[in-house]
Parts: C-alpha cells; sequence; structure tokens
DNA sequence: TTCCAGGGGTAGA
DNA sequence: TCTACCCATGGA
C-alpha cells in the first residue's frame, strides 16, 4: 500500500508495513519503558501511543517511521507507517522490518524472565505480562553513543547531548520537506552515522556540548566508521557475556556501568547497572535508608541470576509507582 | 556559590 | 585491587 500524501513535496509517499509481535507483548510498555523513547531520534506520543523517528536505512535512504501497536485487541502486530520520497522498495521494506523488531527485541525469548516474575509475585506480575523488552536502538552505535551520554549528567543533559548529536550532525528525512503543520515533534534528522561524528570539525562537535566525553565519542565513531571495531557483531550469540563485557569494557569511556547498560541492550540481563539511581533506590528499599557498599547492593538481585538487570528494573519502577 | 548527576580515566600506593 | 583526583556541562 502507497499512497502520495497530501500537502508537503508532491512525491512525499506513506506506506504501511506491520510486522509480527511474540505473546505476551504490551506494545506501549515496550516503547516506553526506559527512557530510550524520548532520546532523539526517537519521539513518544503518549496521546496516540506512537513512536516516532527519522531512520536512515542500511543503503542510506533515510525514511520517517511512525510506530504503533496493533489496532484490535487479539491481534498483536507492529504497524509501520513509513514516510518516504519516491518509490518504497521490497528492501527497503525489509530494512524497516528489521529495525523495528531490534528494536522493540521482537524476536527476544522473555519466556524464563516472566516466568520468574510470576514466581516473584505480586510487583512483578505487570512485566509478566508483556514487558521487559527494554526500547533499543536499530544499531549497537546509536545504543553505545546514547549509553556513553547517559553517564555522569543528569537525564536532561543525557537529552541535550544527544538532541545536539541529531540536529547537528544527522541526515535530513523526509519531513525535512513536509509541511511544518504536519509534524508530530519528531526532528526531521536521524541520528548520526559513526563516519558523520568521525568527520565532523571540531567546532560543529563542540556545539554539541558534550563535554569531556567528545573525545570518547569521536574515538568510537572512527573506530566502527574505520572498520576497526564491529559493534554489530556483538549482537551474535557467539562469544559468553564475560567475553562481551570485557570488549566493551575497552571502549574509552565504557567503565562498569555503561558496560552492564549496553548489555541489557543487547538482550544480557546478568550484570547490574550500578549508578546513583541504583545506589539511592536499593537504599531505601532494602537497606534501612543506609548506603550498602556495592558489593551488598549488587546482591540483592543475586536470585534473579541471568536476569538481574530486569528484576531490578521492574522493582524500581514498581517502586515508583507505588509513591504516586 | 557549591554540589552532583543514569561515571570513567589515570596515577600512585 | 583500591583510593584520590580530575574530567565538561548544566540543573538544583
Amino acid at each position: 500500500m502507497s499512497a502520495p500524501q497530501s500537502g508537503g513535496s508532491p512525491d512525499l509517499r506513506r506506506t504501511t508495513i506491520t510486522t509480527a509481535a511474540p505473546s505476551p507483548f504490551d506494545f506501549p510498555g515496550t516503547a516506553y519503558s526506559n527512557g530510550w523513547a524520548v532520546l532523539e531520534p526517537n519521539c513518544w506520543d503518549g496521546d496516540r501511543l506512537s513512536l516516532a523517528r527519522t531512520e536512515r536505512l542500511s543503503r542510506g535512504r533515510v525514511v520517517h517511521l511512525t510506530i504503533t501497536g496493533a489496532g484490535s485487541a487479539g491481534d498483536r502486530r507492529v504497524r509501520i507507517d513509513v514516510t518516504h520520497e519516491g518509490e518504497l522498495r521490497a528492501e527497503d521494506k525489509v530494512a524497516v522490518r528489521r529495525s523495528v523488531r531490534l528494536m522493540f527485541r521482537l524476536d527476544e525469548d522473555l519466556g524464563p524472565f516472566h516466568a520468574l516474575c510470576r514466581k516473584a509475585g505480586r510487583r512483578w506480575e505487570a512485566a509478566s505480562l508483556g514487558l521487559g523488552r527494554l526500547l533499543r536502538s536499530p544499531t549497537v552505535f546509536e545504543d553505545a553513543v546514547k549509553t556513553i551520554c547517559t553517564t555522569n549528567v543528569q537525564w536532561g543533559g543525557t537529552k541535550a547531548m544527544v538532541r545536539g548529536l541529531v540536529r547537528h550532525l544527522g541526515e535530513p528525512g523526509p519531513l525535512s520537506f513536509a509541511d511544518p503543520s504536519q509534524a508530530d515533534g519528531t526532528h526531521p534528522n536521524s541520528f548520526p552515522t559513526p563516519k558523520a561524528i568521525a568527520a565532523a570539525d571540531g567546532r560543529t562537535l563542540g556545539a554539541v556540548r558534550l563535554g569531556y566525553r567528545a573525545p570518547y565519542i569521536r574515538e568510537l565513531a572512527e573506530r566502527v566508521a574505520g572498520g576497526d571495531l564491529d559493534l554489530e557483531e556483538f549482537r551474535g550469540l557467539g562469544g559468553t557475556t564475560d567475553e562481551i563485557r570485557q570488549a566493551l569494557l575497552e571502549i574509552r569511556g565504557v567503565g562498569p556501568y555503561a558496560a552492564a547498560t549496553m548489555l541489557m541492550l543487547l538482550g544480557r540481563y546478568d550484570h547490574l547497572a550500578v549508578d546513583s539511581v541504583y545506589r539511592a533506590f536499593v537504599a531505601e528499599r532494602y537497606f534501612a535508608g543506609r548506603r550498602p557498599s556495592d558489593r551488598e547492593a549488587e546482591g540483592v538481585y543475586a536470585e534473579w541470576g541471568s536476569w538481574k538487570y530486569l528484576g531490578y528494573w521492574f522493582d524500581l519502577w514498581q517502586g515508583l509507582d507505588e509513591r504516586v
């Protein structure tokens, strides 16, 4: 299905494609699960329960995606409205589906985690009904850069840094040419490629205000763009978690917290990302306000085994819900 | 002004 | 392996 869109460029078209979701699957709970939904180029619409982003496909084509859950109960499909210029070819549709399936982890088996949630009881019960697929990016590179942007900074600072990268170094997509009145809040740029960040001049990168993280992110981009580091190979099943963790720790700017976050984004949940939020949360909930050592703090979720990260994550969010 | 955030790198013990 | 100090930036 492909039809010219009213307004904007006469060559601007919209194509709707779908992809199957596993069961159980909670679309809004997955899209708005870990903050990634509000880091550009992602844009979460809480009223329409849709996630939009401008996406640069592997062949270099830039399109705009609006992703929603199924329209009717029992229909476990994810709908993707693709706004594009000219014809959307079969290989482009394949690339779009692949990106969306990666973002929503539609091929990840969370059965063992959901079983643990049911066993753990009320506080984790909601997670067993289709949560746990924490949103990620279509590329490991984007996730790595965003993770570095979460270190030693408040969340508002993370959003500002990522916004700067997208606006200064991303590629304009089809909405750049659309009528601004049709804009859905999405910035029309894609997330920058490794090559774009590696090639950025000092003035442009300085404008992003990455602070001391700038040389880390530039080095990472240079290594990936130059073929020295293949982050995508971390998605493969080869290698133990410890081997991948070690490789992640060799990236400048990635320490224990960032490595654990990256492992989570890669679908490995056996390490906890111990940060100020984690320390404060477990201190309040499990140590009567006393600040435990990191070793003590990490022991809280030992019984979750290889699902520690998700066990903690839903404990944290349940704790926040209880305060509201 | 001072502190510190969804920490990490480095030097020195 | 552990500790102290430094690293840009911006919000509180």
